[in-house]
DNA sequence: CTGAAACAATACTTTTTTGTACGGATTTTA
DNA sequence: TAAAATCCGTACAAAAAAGTATTGTTTCAG
């Protein structure tokens, strides 16, 4: 398990515009040059955000990048998903197999699965919920707020657990 | 953030070993058979186990393959780990990276690392303390196990909040 | 109106991951 | 002791991911 080049770069790039004053745009080379990363490969995130409506744009000479909505308003998850491209994550690999079998040979009852799904419930709570804003605040509010998310999710498992 | 080949039929031949009566052992064609993969496949996951010293091997004829410890002392974690051999998980991208910099731009202050190392250290800990005997129990008992993983995983943040 | 600077898109190259093939070493059994 | 079945290890092929290059379109400024 672990994170793409895209997520962590494609992350940083949708940062560097959550930090701008409202209104402002920020060009490609620009976040680059911030970024100490090449124009082209900036691009490649760029355009992945704009595709997922996560940012829009403004051509010409003096256009550049700016979020279509506030950095507040934008999880994590949206951003990770947007650059991820829909990745098999958990349970896809019950249906695409690589092996002989049509399909994966524990198909009646497997106990795999629900960790892997556990794993990535959590994952994703935690993105969901964890915004652009987040990530221009300083360090020790991050704590804070994890912890939070965190204590509800052992909520939402107690839950679960009593209507079973 | 996703499952990687190796982590997934690795661990599900893990599992098959898991699951066998004390004692006995388990040859490769046997664990292809049993999960649909290749055996050459197969032969390559339990190298690596091998290697991490997770598994301990019988050669010749009747010979094959044994976890070399219990199922309950052997964390998912160890497996993990040993199907994807050390990979840049969180802070690695600090070091090695891509663009023209010769490391990372935000050297000084960053509010992506904190993020990732919270969710991969949930990740850790989550994984550090399911074993390979918790996956070859019915499902249910999985979730129960999770729900306390979680809320200790609470409890260790807000310890960590009191002391900062 | 023309050139410069920016986004848009696709094609291409390189590297990593995934999965297979094969030859050698080891042990049991007949 | 020889054959068969197994582990061991590396080399190889195919696919995917990571980055780069290039060409086209848009817009501003002079």
């Amino acid at each position: 398990m672990n994170v793409t080049a895209l997520e962590e770069y494609g992350l940083r790039c949708a940062v560097q515009l959550a930090s701008l004053p409202e209104g402002k745009t920020l060009s490609a080379p620009d976040i680059a040059e911030r970024e100490g990363l090449s124009i082209e490969y900036v691009s490649k995130f760029m355009l992945l955000l704009k595709r997922a409506e996560l940012v829009r744009t403004v051509r010409g000479i003096k256009g550049g990048f700016a979020l279509s909505r506030q950095p507040a308003e934008i999880s994590l998850k949206e951003v990770l998903d947007a650059l991820n491209g829909r990745k098999k994550a958990g349970s896809e690999f019950c249906k695409s197999f690589t092996g002989k079998s049509e399909a994966c040979v524990r198909f009646g009852s497997c106990s795999i699965r629900p960790f892997w799904d556990l794993l990535s419930g959590y994952v994703e709570e935690f993105t969901s919920r964890m915004t652009l804003a987040d990530l221009v605040r300083p360090e020790e509010e991050i704590r804070e707020k994890t912890s939070s998310i965190a204590s509800d999710h052992v909520g939402q498992m107690r839950n679960r657990e009593l209507r079973s």
